[in-house]
DNA sequence: CCCATATATTGCAATATTACGATAGATATA
DNA sequence: TATATCTATCGTAATATTGCAATATATGGG
């Protein structure tokens, strides 16, 4: 039906789920990747670095920006969109945790 | 259009972004987190813990496994799953290194 | 105030995803 | 072989996502 069932899921298995839906998709990614490179947080450059329409990056960065993973200013007409450092860190550390509860090549199958 | 403009993107931009649509469900993260926890890698029983109809879950497998993340030996009847500890490895170095580019709470706006 | 520039919002069209019932296929056991 | 069990696939309904043109909004300069 295209609707996830998130009432059977826990708090935790929901939230990791959003954030990695707002990462999972390569404009995202890029544009992630373009707001670290140029230290200071471009701004509305990124629809002429990628090859997307500025509606479109718009759109990415509102997903990026409502999950929380990034944080725009108003900087006159412009405007300044940087990593949000707390849920980045915490996000990271929560992968951590996850992908380090498999160890090793101690399989099974 | 509900279709994404791979052909713009790095195939390294492209590929991170498929490993995180394939963790990017509470399903499937509840998937992994039963597959991590019951060592042996467990098999149908999932339909079960989760709330979730069998072909359902089939279907949250296939994705996972397609993404390379597990693996699937049938064994009788049943089909085990486990973690795919190269995909695995991998996708967590690739992570950590890209959390990792962007340094501390030194930001601009 | 008018205009140019930067960004957000709206409204689509095309496609993708999620979920499940029905059913098929495959294997063990009686 | 017949039957029960487990898993995969098909088909379908109900959303969700992606992308953009058109347009709205907001700010600074003249």
């Amino acid at each position: 039906m295209g609707v996830t069932k998130t009432e059977i899921f826990t708090s935790e298995q929901n939230r990791l789920a959003t954030m990695l839906k707002a990462m999972a998709h390569p404009a995202r990614i890029a544009i992630l990747e373009q707001i670290i490179k140029s230290n200071a947080c471009i701004c509305g450059d990124l629809a002429e670095e990628l090859g997307l329409a500025q509606p479109t990056i718009s759109q990415h960065l509102k997903e990026l920006k409502s999950a929380g993973l990034i944080q725009g200013t108003i900087d006159g007409v412009k405007v300044c969109y940087c990593i949000e450092p707390k849920a980045w860190e915490l996000l990271h550390k929560d992968l951590n945790a996850f992908f380090k509860a498999h160890q090793g090549p101690a399989d099974c199958c």
